[in-house]
DNA sequence: TTACCCCTGGCGGATTTCCGCAGGCCAGAA
DNA sequence: TTCTGGCCTGCGGAAATCCGCCAGGGGTAA
């Protein structure tokens, strides 16, 4: 485990890493050391990758119940006809094939945590017993007439605002606000891109058996500048591939191409803002110079044939027209 | 002198050089040649900066005056009064100051060539004394009572298309029909980038006491990719500017800022071309991208501030929320 | 408390834009 | 020679856009 100092800023408890310099995650770090003593429910926001379960292992292991079970729940992964069973257990003779009873998740994290992930998918006839379950401490298997105590902490994670579901009515709100006691929203990767060199490092050392190779300053920028729709768990697997194929220093071209080549929205965008901030132009200025281009590209491909032209670009030849005659463009201009 | 083989075509005649490998100018020099044993009159088109007198040069060493006078006269740098004297000399007691007789520089060039530069700029009144001169083959100076005869070759240049003069009446038709018996248009520095690499080459070793130094990538890039505005005149005061800075090998960071950037508004125009030839997105998409994406800028600049975001795009409040509306962007989207 | 300035929303009129329709022309195929 | 398909132009109606006007609210200074 490699400790770095100064700008770094890297928790390690028992082999779990936060690695971060970017203020967002700090400020997460800080309020989960400053509850550690807590028993309080955490429910965690954030894109799909961004890390969820690492930072609710993170919570458990720095918690007072640290060495205690952690049952981690992806309940987006269960068939939501075994739900019920899986998290609460079952009675013998519940159903036909209930030949002897099960003791459910929540039994087995009994004095440590449990870590239902995807929450949002939650089917919302199972909510109010999990409800009555974290009210009352105690839960009944299915078919079963008997009250089990159970002692643990929830941790849920979502990857949409649960308030939106609460108010389309397909979240309870009650058990919203009993699993909300503490919400911590995890950024996704786009926005700490800071992050992300001390990420893609810490990957390639994972992966590679003679430590972390180094990265050309091309090839860097072009990681930074990515936006990872698929956040941590892109990035890990990224590196994961990079670093089967990629001999000593990795360069640009060891990226792949949606990684090495700029998309060319996010350049034009760019580009255009750019300009509109810098070159003095204003709105309607920039909106014509790139209609003017649009059209004159789409006239010089369709050599001249406005019928053409204006297929190209998906408008109607009146509308060509009409533009054409507009910006007094008559010709191949 | 250095001669480079392969790829270059260097014509070196009397310590006179045409640089290039691109195809614009390698037409000019195949023309060039294949009429150096003519007396034909030759009218050099192009933009200031150029090299028409470079060319006009050329023109005159590789034709079978070669070995007699040429007389370069740029004709927008003398005073219009002295302008006739200076062309056709004058007679003793011309006017009050002419103590003496003078010849003038077509007598100068006699057997040779004058090279007229900026023929555009030639005033109206003279040019009929000039067709006279042209056609008799023989001159009057100022004030002068015999026909003194002159033998010489004519090259002239325009930085305009006189054809556009004649027809505002502006230029003589029927001299400009005589000098326009060869014309040659001098393509601008921006359509012949491939001669950049060669020219920045030649001008650096042309300035160093070592020879040219090296140049790194991404400055020859940046060079490259400069539209070159005062063509191969900037360009050789750029590198010379550069030689007296520079240590060792050229860098990025040596070149002047207007070169080292690259021009917002070009790089908008580029990036929004590709967007569209390679981004499968339709006219309006690509419209409605930017002015989202302007829109947005905007408001995160004014800090939500609709009356402000609306200054500064220039537009009106209630047309800004006319599209905040159409396109669905209520906060700080 | 009052006055002033700025922002925002609602709304409607004028202008611009989009586009469908009809007709003519041209080139190529039958 | 006729027919067909495609292109282009003129034109007018519907829809969209631009923006001015009015009213209300909030903040600040006098």
């Amino acid at each position: 485990m490699r400790e770095i100092r100064c700008a770094l800023h890297v928790q390690s408890v028992h082999s779990i890493s936060l690695i971060t310099q970017s203020e967002p995650m700090r400020s997460i770090v800080s309020q989960i050391d400053s509850i550690s003593a807590s028993d309080s429910s955490i429910l965690l926001i954030g894109e799909t990758g961004v890390g969820k379960e690492l930072v609710a292992e993170y919570i458990h292991h720095t918690s007072v119940r640290s060495g205690n079970p952690f049952i981690k729940v992806g309940l987006a992964a269960l068939p939501p006809d075994l739900l019920e069973t899986e998290l609460f257990g079952h009675a013998k003779g519940a159903y036909t094939s209930a030949v002897g009873e099960k003791k459910g998740l929540f039994e087995l994290a009994h004095t440590g945590s449990i870590f239902l992930d995807d929450i949002d998918d939650f089917p919302i006839l199972l909510q109010s017993k999990l409800l009555r379950v974290l009210e009352s401490r105690e839960l009944m298997r299915v078919g079963g007439t008997v009250a089990i105590p159970v002692d643990v902490r929830l941790i849920t994670a979502s990857k949409v605002d649960l308030k939106d579901l609460v108010n389309r009515g397909l979240f309870r709100a009650d058990l919203f606000y009993r699993i909300n006691v503490v919400p911590l929203v995890i950024p996704p990767l786009r926005e700490r891109a800071g992050d992300v060199p001390l990420l893609v490092n810490h990957f390639l050392g994972r992966f590679s058996a003679n430590g972390a190779p180094e990265i050309a300053d091309d090839a860097l920028r072009a990681l930074v500048r990515y936006s990872w729709p698929g956040n941590i768990r892109e990035l890990r697997n990224t590196m994961q591939r990079i670093t089967l194929f990629a001999r000593g220093k990795i360069a640009l071209s060891d990226l792949p191409p949606e990684i090495r080549e700029e998309n060319p929205l996010e350049l034009m965008i760019k580009a255009c803002n750019r300009c509109f901030a810098e070159g003095k132009m204003s709105f309607d200025e920039v909106v014509t110079c790139l209609e003017k281009n649009l059209i004159r590209g789409a006239l010089k491909e369709a050599t001249g044939n406005r019928s053409h032209a204006a297929r190209i670009l998906g408008m109607n030849l009146s509308t060509l027209r009409d533009k054409l005659k507009k910006y007094n463009l008559p010709d191949e201009a």
